[in-house]
DNA sequence: AGCTTAAAGCAAAGTTGTGTGCTTTAACGG
DNA sequence: CCGTTAAAGCACACAACTTTGCTTTAAGCT
């Protein structure tokens, strides 16, 4: 069994296991974003980090878990909430479309949905779960102020949904503007 | 460079050639089905369908390209135009998320996607391609009506994207009831 | 019916990812 | 400063997927 405890500070995280992490998660994400995830392997992150592949194998256990593991610290960098429902939103629509536009950003959402059966659901969980905090802890602040915001689910249709879909397909002119927009039009529909 | 010509009567299409075609059409349809395009292998699927793995090679090349094959002809279900906007909108919504939700539907939809660098691309285009159409045909013959549908990125956005949303990260209530209510929505808001 | 030739079968070799025992390194704690 | 011990390196074995040359089958044509 593999700890693949996301806890930074592990058993021993001292100089050597953090620069190993570091220098693997590197690779890791600079091949995702060069190959895409499903010309990835092993070897070949261990090769460009300059790792031995026994070591990822010890640690990680399989690419999926390595992916996972990046994909979930890279996640902890949301803006911050301002106290206006439109203007959370919005910001909120306008990072999360530029986190799946930077390089690898949709492999690594593909990378997570796709390990072993076992552990799809988790990671699937794991995924819908970042995106959907983000835009409850907005709701709920609404709610405490007593505005009345559209539920989480109609914020992932009507916001996340295409934005993701229009990122997998590469649809053109999915900029700021647009994501923003999904933010003003889902607020003006429901007022 | 081997043929991957989706044209069903090749050069020789008489009895061998196309009862190897379906057989493996089906083994790797179902082995995808059963364990996740992931967990599937030319090896089993040769091996599922009673042939020698050799032939898939020569034929298909890699599985990405088989699943595409099989993915291209899977589509081609679609359910009649009614003459009426918001019941086709409904029809081919609802029709959108069974071919979705069947076993193995999003894996065929992720394996198209995946393909190597090159090619994705094309995958992509063609996969987006094939969805559009349906929609748009919709959308071509109210115009020609007289009336004035939304337009195509409209119904992406709105139906198509949050279908995929849903379905990828199996969020529960995802029904035909709630992918004809996406149609229903989006007519009364542009109404 | 017999010829031609795609296309499938077969077998063996090549390549690559994965796993494991053992050794060596270097954090951490006293 | 030194002992302890995770954790990384190393080498090798193993398994799996791919590839390829050759043989055999059977569809298509005259």
């Amino acid at each position: 069994m593999v700890d693949v405890s996301a806890d930074p500070r592990a058993r021993r995280p001292g100089g050597r296991s953090a620069r190993v992490r570091a220098v693997v998660h590197r690779a890791a994400a600079d091949l995702v974003a060069e190959r895409g995830a499903d010309q990835v392997t092993v070897p070949a992150v261990a090769e460009r980090a300059g790792v031995n592949p026994s070591t990822i194998y010890r640690r990680w256990g399989t690419l999926p878990a390595l992916l996972a593991d990046i994909a979930a610290q890279r996640a902890d960098t949301a803006p911050e909430p301002t106290g206006d429902l439109h203007d959370d939103l919005a910001n909120h629509a306008a990072w999360t479309l530029a986190d799946l536009s930077r390089p690898g950003g949709v492999a690594f959402f593909r990378a997570e949905v796709a390990p072993d059966v076992d552990e799809r659901r988790a990671g699937l969980r794991e995924c819908l779960q970042r995106v959907s905090t983000r835009f409850e802890t907005i709701l709920d602040a609404a709610r405490e102020r007593g505005e009345t915001p559209p539920s989480l689910e109609r914020v992932l249709d009507r916001i996340v949904a295409p934005i993701y879909f229009r990122v997998v397909f590469s649809l053109p002119e999915t900029d700021e503007t647009y994501a923003r927009g999904l933010a003003a039009a889902l607020l003006d529909a429901d007022s």
